[in-house]
DNA sequence: AGCACGCCGACT
DNA sequence: GTCGGCGTGCTC
């Protein structure tokens, strides 16, 4: 019997970025397409990129609809299966469409079609080869660090891992170590070492690098260019870069033999994504271990309340670094000061008299505060004016040095007002201090010191920031006033006194995570000072000295700070106890925003649900940003499964309304 | 999400 | 009379 060559008709189902389901599109007779492949498909008047998730014999469209694969992309290999699971997960938990979440954290290089530069600069990419070197001597570890180790190398399997240890435990000789054993024992394994934002600075870089020379190491950060994040993806995705250092963003690399996955300083917030598909990095590495049944390793001297809940009901294994394993480091002396019956301004004569005695040693002071520009807002003392965004329902920010009012929700600047615009009055001041204000009134209590300031606007270009730190630590700088951005990542050897600032802001705030940050940030802090020679303090002004954090916080008991507020969230029905959603609107007027929200609560009537519970929409905390005006409804179920079952559900019945832009935010940090 | 189509208001 | 506003609907 003669050979059939009428080819059978195959339908390749495509997931493009936009937010629809599977796509179905012929495949044409010549092209060769695979499950992972990327492709260019057209999609109404235009052709978008998309990535073919399931190849199929029979659509159930109408043919005349079914269009063409428009182009094959053959410049990398298709994406793994396990790449393309764990974004359909990662879409479906934020209730987004697997498209969206899969072609957008792909590296925008991939996204497009290759041009001749494109192939160029690939075939450049692809000569960063895997490497095969001697092994490295390594340091010796101490007891605490090699049962750390050993532990994790023990896991078989899926297996959580907190790592909990103070500055300068010793946190990072343990992931160097269990990487190197990972790398070692297989050579396709490869590991994922992800860090905060602000965390992938070039020393760290540096110090894996130098470690595992044998191996590809390659990083991934949104300040590389584009040539460059392509060329860490490819190499990642080809298995020739065994080790990936990244930020959040890492954790949706494709890998060809993920073995084991760490997450440093996992309760920093950089790790939850601001805009798009709001995920929680931590959250979805953890996901991510589980379906690769690996091990993952969560590092914190500060564990979010999530992974501490985690410890106690024993979903994680502790391991606990209680000794400094750094040379010369010693727990410096942390002391809270009263300010209660201040008759001071900015800092308490306690403060004073260590700030000149830190000096006088010539060693040098940091001063924290949480705070940017001069003062929060400017007032009319005559009529109680206070100068508002146009935009935004908030206040505007004094900046002496740049001579404006600027908004830090949406950046619009405004010129100093002369006289107050409701009554003339010409009279008008600052109200509370920023980072500015603080370096004007040390400057000129402390004539001769050397001071330096160090936040977003003094530092404002690439490269400055590294700049202004070298000058810390080649001492050229005596006092030095800060945000958060001095709290982190950076070691300074001569740094004898922290002082914190306007600690009470984030105690007097409602939202229900402010304390367990503003610990993390103190304990971070309070881990700058003393890294060298001891004798490190750390001085905290208050007005409520009695609060039970600080008792904490001077032990540097983080275990019984985590367990009293978990008891606090288990006694208010409180997250992770409970498990949150947010449905937002945003719309020209409030009461558009109120109302579209008020419909999607009625349509909720219908579904059945026990345990589900919604409530109120309300305004949300900054009401207005940029013009539009924002409302909120919260969801809260008992178990994660329960609400994920009532959104799927709850999706499909909200209605749109003209002129209300909506989402659902799942697992929201802040309320 | 993008993009086209369509139906009402102020401009060369 | 046309340019352009954004409301509506569709994309395999």
């Amino acid at each position: 019997m003669p050979m059939t060559l009428s080819k059978t008709q195959l339908f390749a189902k495509v997931i493009v970025d936009a937010p629809l389901p599977e796509l179905d599109y012929r495949i044409p007779d010549d092209m060769l397409v695979a499950v992972g492949d990327r492709v260019l498909v057209p999609l109404g008047v235009r052709k978008v990129p998309g990535i073919v998730v399931e190849i199929v014999r029979e659509s159930e469209l109408d043919p005349k609809r079914i269009k063409k694969i428009a182009f094959l992309l053959t410049d990398t290999p298709p994406l793994p299966q396990e790449w393309l699971e764990f974004t359909r997960f990662a879409a479906q938990y934020y209730k987004r469409e697997w498209g969206e979440a899969a072609v957008q954290v792909l590296p925008p290089f991939f996204r497009k079609k290759p041009g001749v530069r494109y192939a160029q600069s690939l075939a450049k990419i692809r000569e960063l080869k895997k490497k095969d070197g001697k092994a490295q001597a390594q340091p010796m570890l101490n007891e605490e660090q090699e049962t750390a180790v050993e532990a994790i190398m023990a896991a078989r399997g899926f297996e959580r891992f907190v790592l909990h240890g103070v500055t300068g435990s010793g946190k990072t000789e343990v992931y160097l170590n269990a990487m190197q054993k990972v790398l070692d024992e297989d050579d396709e394994a490869q590991v994922l070492l992800m860090v905060p934002e602000i965390n992938l600075t070039p020393q760290l870089e540096a110090r894996v690098r130098e470690r595992f020379d044998r191996y590809t190491i390659v990083t991934m950060n949104s300040d590389l260019t584009q040539t460059e994040r392509a060329r860490s993806w490819l190499a990642v995705h080809e298995g020739r870069a065994r080790v990936l250092v990244g930020t959040r963003m890492a954790v949706f690399a494709s890998f060809r033999k993920l073995a084991l996955i760490i997450v440093d300083e996992e309760h920093d917030a950089s790790y939850k994504a601001g805009d798009g598909l709001r995920y929680s990095a931590r959250d979805l590495a953890i996901k991510r271990a589980h379906m690769n049944s690996i091990a993952c390793v969560l590092g914190s001297a500060t564990p979010s309340l999530e992974t501490w809940a985690m410890v106690r009901d024993e979903r994680a294994r502790l391991l606990s670094l209680k000794h400094r394993a750094v040379q010369g480091a010693s727990l410096p002396k942390v002391e809270i000061v009263d300010t209660r019956n201040r008759k001071f301004h900015i800092f308490s004569g306690d403060v004073r008299l260590a700030i000149e005695d830190t000096l006088q040693k010539g060693r040098q002071v940091l001063v924290f505060i949480n705070r940017r520009g001069y003062a929060p807002t400017i007032n009319c003392t005559a009529c109680g004016w206070v100068s508002r965004c146009l935009h935004c329902s908030g206040f505007t920010v004094y900046h002496k040095r740049d001579r404006a009012l600027v908004c830090h929700h949406c950046g619009t600047r405004y010129p100093i007002v002369q006289r107050c615009p409701s009554c003339g009055n010409p009279e008008i001041e600052p109200i509370g201090s920023g980072t500015e204000r603080i370096e004007e009134a040390i400057a000129n209590e402390w004539p001769e010191a050397r001071v330096l300031r160090i936040d977003r606007d003094s530092v404002k270009a690439k490269g400055e920031a590294d700049k202004a730190f070298a000058l810390i630590h080649r001492q050229e700088a005596d006092i030095i006033v800060g945000t958060q951005m001095i709290a982190k990542g950076h070691d300074f050897q001569h740094v004898g006194l922290v002082v914190v600032l306007n600690a009470d802001a984030q105690l007097a705030s409602s939202d229900i995570r402010a304390e367990e940050r503003l610990f993390a940030v103190m304990m971070q802090v309070a881990g700058r000072a003393g890294r060298a020679g001891g004798n490190g303090r750390v001085m905290i002004q208050s007005r409520f000295p009695e609060h039970p954090i600080f008792d904490a916080l001077l032990r540097q008991d983080y275990e019984a700070f985590g367990d009293r507020l978990l008891q606090e969230r288990r006694e208010s029905f409180s997250p992770p106890f409970v498990y949150q959603a947010l449905l937002r609107a945003e719309a020209r007027t409030l009461d558009k925003a109120l109302h579209f929200l008020q419909r999607a609560l009625d349509s909720s009537q219908e579904i059945e649900t026990e345990t589900v519970r919604l409530y109120d929409p309300v305004p949300m905390a900054l009401m207005r940003l940029m013009d539009a005006e924002r409302a909120q409804l919260l969801v809260e179920a008992d178990s994660r499964a329960e609400l994920q079952r009532f959104l799927n559900m709850w999706k499909g019945k909200i209605v749109a309304e003209a002129g209300v832009e909506w989402s659902i935010e799942v697992d929201p940090q802040e309320l």
